[in-house]
RNA sequence: GGGGACGUGGCGGAACGGUAUACGCAGCAGACUUAAAAUCUGCGGACUUCACGGUCGUGUGGGUUCGAGUCCCACCGUCCCCACCA
């Protein structure tokens, strides 16, 4: 019998899907059902990684599944090109950001399609094309004119390794998500887009969306921060306040209810009213500058003191003039939330609690909690803020809070002094970016006439490619005349905007182009409107409040726009855990101290051990990490394809983890995923042998196959790769059984194959197509349907139950699929083991429990 | 500090509230082979029993239920997200 040889017969099945076209999308609308497919597509780093195996291995079954379940499928790829790398590769050795780009998209498409993916390649494009950067400058240019992009004065993320700025969202734990070092604020004028104007559609949208993770939900809920509150004034009463400030300061809070416990005020150190008082005091200005500098890092705020400076200022109290507060500086109030200024109630905030103990500010209890006596109750070191009665507050008095804050507000309302707000965590996003490689901002800088968006018939706005990088900063900056142009609007002369767009812009609407990526407009309306929103999508949780939040605020206002009908991109989302490696450190250490760490080619087993490949050396075996080039424990795709096939290692990264979890790379796994990849070829290649046909039926192998066609097609319905592929290993043991025990039933084993090769076929396509034409079947695998199943055929004829005696199995019975509770009831009483137990337990039984076909239990006593 | 997820054999993991440990990996024993590889067969939770069997077992402690890995409460541990957000 021969073996199948997957390095002989992948690459033959992939040249025939090629000349077929067979992944070719439908290029009208029929009447079979869509259904749009998408991984988050890669950056072109140059060489395709396991994590992008698992990913596009996934994305591939759902494609082939959906395709033999009849939809026409949409499973594009492209390159999201533009970014960093390409510069750093240009100022470390001297090759240009577009060939370096270009040519690692070459060797990556290469590798990629080892995989066997059923994408079609004739929608591929990559965000540095001018075709695609210049439709995304004609949106821009667009949302420019309905006034979603402004330019502003901010204090921005800067990233001194990168030079560039950074969205908040690229900031992680203080420090630039892709450089890693520390973030500096600066004050700089940046474009920015009105993602705040779409604060409550983004979160209100998030409840349609029942296809994603509740995960992802709730991280961009807590995101986008919405909070209600009140924001009011505090109006002036005693010192000499400067000039700007005639009502006083106004303050966010989201417990009015606690207004009676107010004993300070506190500005921001960047606060107006604090620049103002520091101009003409040293000490203070001293203090602002010191207090800017916490950082906001998890170290900075644990061991963070509250720091703040008494202005000297007091302001009254709206409820009851007589009081009075004092007005503090303080360093750990935030200028760029709220209104930068709070009012403190240290009975039942603990950091104005934190605050008061330390400047001796009183402390004043307004809230009692139930059953607390109102005489003994104080606030110690910990702040109150469970729930309640208000208490010590005039006309608040009694309510519980959620009351006195509706009562607090339309106060503060009549009075004129405030009104009710929704405040917001989430910031505008900025998008200006000081570096060459990415989008041109589409903007000239005009004397007259101000900011202009470049005409539509201008555009694109091309990057120069004679650019320098032998110096840091923005090579457009320096560029000697291709900033320079004439203003669209008057003529005159003008300069171009030197800042490029975000890459994450670039990602924010790729999806929609892929529907027709040749569209004249950024997007072609009747394409989208047939293919959007994406199904099914796929990629890397890191993305859950980057990518996915700004990708659904571009589509929702593209819809604003006109541009498109759909405003959610994508009605399902799935986040999969990455590919992990165990680690191997070499015995010895580096000179500094550090590990070195030894890749799974440079070791060999020793004893039940392993030892470093040459020296013998010990080796020592770390944790089970993310693959990567620092810990030197990666594998690589094109290694692995050549040694036990793609289909092998398709299958291994689905079938040893969920897809949501991390899945850890092993050898004798993925030889494992081989053994399987032989033993169909096995099962196929004897009926084959023994001529396809003739023997007796196989009752057993065929309620079987029928089981298992049902069983696939619901497991991937739910994605559950892993628990499907158990299944295909379980039938394929039965099949094993079955030729065994009957070698001449050959015609059932051909008919139970014929059923599982298009099963098998979305996991290992290559393997498949070998086998169905083993099988005798004229076309390809790739363009039949998926197996249908007899629903009576799934169901045995004797079922076998359980009977417990009070919870707890003692013997089991036999009786008819589907038998009524009565016959059930008497077979169990009938049971001798069960009779034995009862008697020489003396119990009586009470009460028979019948789960039909499952299970019996007899309560008895 | 706030929010969330998860704890099951030696390992990855499976299990509509219904026989816990399917399937894979590793291991042990055996068959085939001169031998090895490959392949195949069998055995693998703990304690106990010659055996049939029995008792205990899904992080810990409670609870709901005829019945709990699954639902509820508290705790312990691990991981993830956010974070002086008023």
């Amino acid at each position: 019998m021969a073996r199948y040889d997957p390095k002989a017969a992948e690459p033959r099945w992939r040249d025939a899907w090629t000349a077929a076209d067979s992944f070719r999308t439908a290029e009208t609308a029929s009447d079979r059902p869509k259904y749009y497919v998408l991984e988050m597509f890669p950056y072109p780093s140059g060489r395709i990684h396991m994590g992008h195996v698992r990913n596009y291995a996934m994305g591939d079954v759902v494609a082939r599944y959906k395709r033999a379940r009849g939809f026409d499928v949409l499973h594009p790829m492209g390159w999201d090109a533009f970014g960093m790398p390409a510069e750093n590769a240009a100022m470390a050795r001297g090759v240009h950001p577009k060939a370096w780009t270009y040519a690692n998209i070459d060797s990556m498409r290469t590798q990629l399609k080892l995989l066997g993916l059923s994408i079609d390649w004739s929608r591929e494009f990559a965000t540095c094309d001018p075709e695609y950067y210049g439709r995304q400058q004609a949106w821009f240019a667009q949302a420019f004119r309905k006034g979603l992009v402004v330019r502003r004065e901010a204090s921005v993320n800067w990233d001194p390794v990168d030079m560039t700025v950074l969205a908040n969202e690229q900031v992680i734990d203080g420090k630039g998500w892709r450089s890693g070092a520390v973030v500096e604020k600066k004050k700089l004028t940046q474009w920015f887009l009105k993602i705040t104007d779409y604060a409550d559609a983004l979160i209100d949208g998030l409840s349609t969306l029942d296809r994603w993770p509740d995960k992802v939900r709730l991280m961009q809920e807590n995101w986008i921060g919405r909070s209600k509150g009140l924001k009011m004034t505090f109006r002036p009463a005693q010192g000499a306040w400067p000039k700007g400030f005639p009502e006083g300061v106004e303050v966010y809070t989201t417990r009015p209810d606690t207004l009676f416990g107010a004993s300070f005020l506190a500005v921001a150190a960047d606060h107006p009213l604090a620049l103002a008082l520091a101009a003409k005091d040293a000490d203070l200005s001293a203090f602002l500058v010191a207090a800017r500098a916490g950082g906001t890092s998890e170290a900075d705020i644990e061991s963070g003191e509250k720091l703040g400076r008494d202005t000297g200022l007091t302001v009254a109290h709206p409820f009851d003039p007589a009081i009075r507060l004092p007005v503090w500086v303080a360093n750990f109030v935030l200028m760029d939330y709220g209104t930068g200024a709070i009012f403190g109630c240290p009975a039942h905030d603990q950091r104005d609690l934190d605050f008061a103990r330390k400047y001796d500010l009183p402390v004043r209890e307004v809230v009692l909690p139930p059953s607390a006596d109102p005489a003994v109750f104080h606030v110690e070191q910990e702040a109150y803020t469970g729930p309640g009665r208000i208490f010590r507050s005039q006309f608040l008095d009694g309510m519980e809070i959620e009351a006195a804050k509706a009562e607090a507000v339309s106060r503060i309302e009549a009075m004129g002094q405030g009104e009710g707000a929704t405040v917001y965590r989430l910031r505008d996003w900025g998008v200006s970016r000081q570096r060459y490689w990415g989008c041109p901002i589409p903007i000239v800088h005009c004397a007259t006439c101000g900011p202009v968006p470049v005409p539509d018939d201008q555009l694109p706005v091309l990057l120069p490619d004679d650019v320098t990088f032998d110096r840091p900063g923005n090579p457009l900056l320096r560029h000697p005349t291709w900033r320079h142009t004439t203003c669209p609007t008057c003529g005159a002369a003008a300069e171009r905007e030197t800042d490029t767009l975000d890459t994450f812009m670039d990602s924010s609407w790729y999806f929609l182009r892929f529907t027709d990526p040749d569209a004249i407009p950024p997007v072609n309306r009747e394409a989208a409107n047939r293919w959007m929103a994406v199904d099914q999508y796929i990629g890397g949780v890191e993305h859950a409040v980057l990518h996915l939040l700004y990708a659904r605020f571009v589509t929702r206002a593209m819809h604003d726009m006109g541009m498109v009908d759909v405003q959610e991109p994508f009605a399902g989302l799935f986040t999969q855990g990455m590919v992990t490696h165990e680690t191997y450190a070499a015995q010895e250490r580096l000179a500094n101290g550090g590990d070195r760490w030894l890749s799974p080619a440079e070791i060999e087993p020793s004893g039940n051990g392993w030892a470093e490949r040459g020296t013998g050396m010990h080796v020592r075996v770390g944790g089970v990490e993310k693959m990567s080039k620092s810990k030197a424990n990666v594998v690589a795709p094109e290694d692995i394809i050549a040694r036990h096939g793609v289909d092998a290692a398709r299958l291994f990264v689905l079938s040893d983890s969920p897809p949501e979890r991390d899945v850890q790379w092993t050898e004798s796994g993925v030889e494992g995923s081989g053994r399987f990849v032989q033993r169909v070829w096995t099962e196929v290649d004897a009926v084959a042998e023994a001529g396809l046909t003739g023997g007796p039926p196989d009752p057993e192998l065929e309620r079987a196959v029928h089981k298992l066609v049902k069983a696939a097609g619901e497991g991937l319905d739910g994605l559950k790769f892993n628990a499907v592929i158990a299944l295909y290993y379980a039938f394929l043991n039965i099949l094993r059984r079955q030729r065994e025990d009957k070698p001449e039933a050959v015609g059932a084993r051909a008919a139970a194959l014929q059923k599982l090769i298009p099963l098998i076929a979305p996991y290992t396509p290559h393997l498949a197509e070998e086998a169905w034409a083993r099988l005798g079947n004229a076309g390809m695998v790739v363009d039949a349907p998926w197996p249908d199943y007899d629903p009576a055929l799934t169901i045995d004829e004797e079922a076998i139950l359980p009977v417990q005696v009070n919870g707890k199995r003692r013997d089991e019975i036999r009786v008819a699929f589907g038998a009524s509770e009565e016959v059930v009831r008497e077979a169990a009483r009938a049971n001798a083991v069960v009779q034995a137990y009862l008697s020489s337990n003396n119990l009586v039984e009470r009460k028979i429990i019948v789960v039909p076909n499952r299970i019996v239990n007899i309560v008895a006593a």
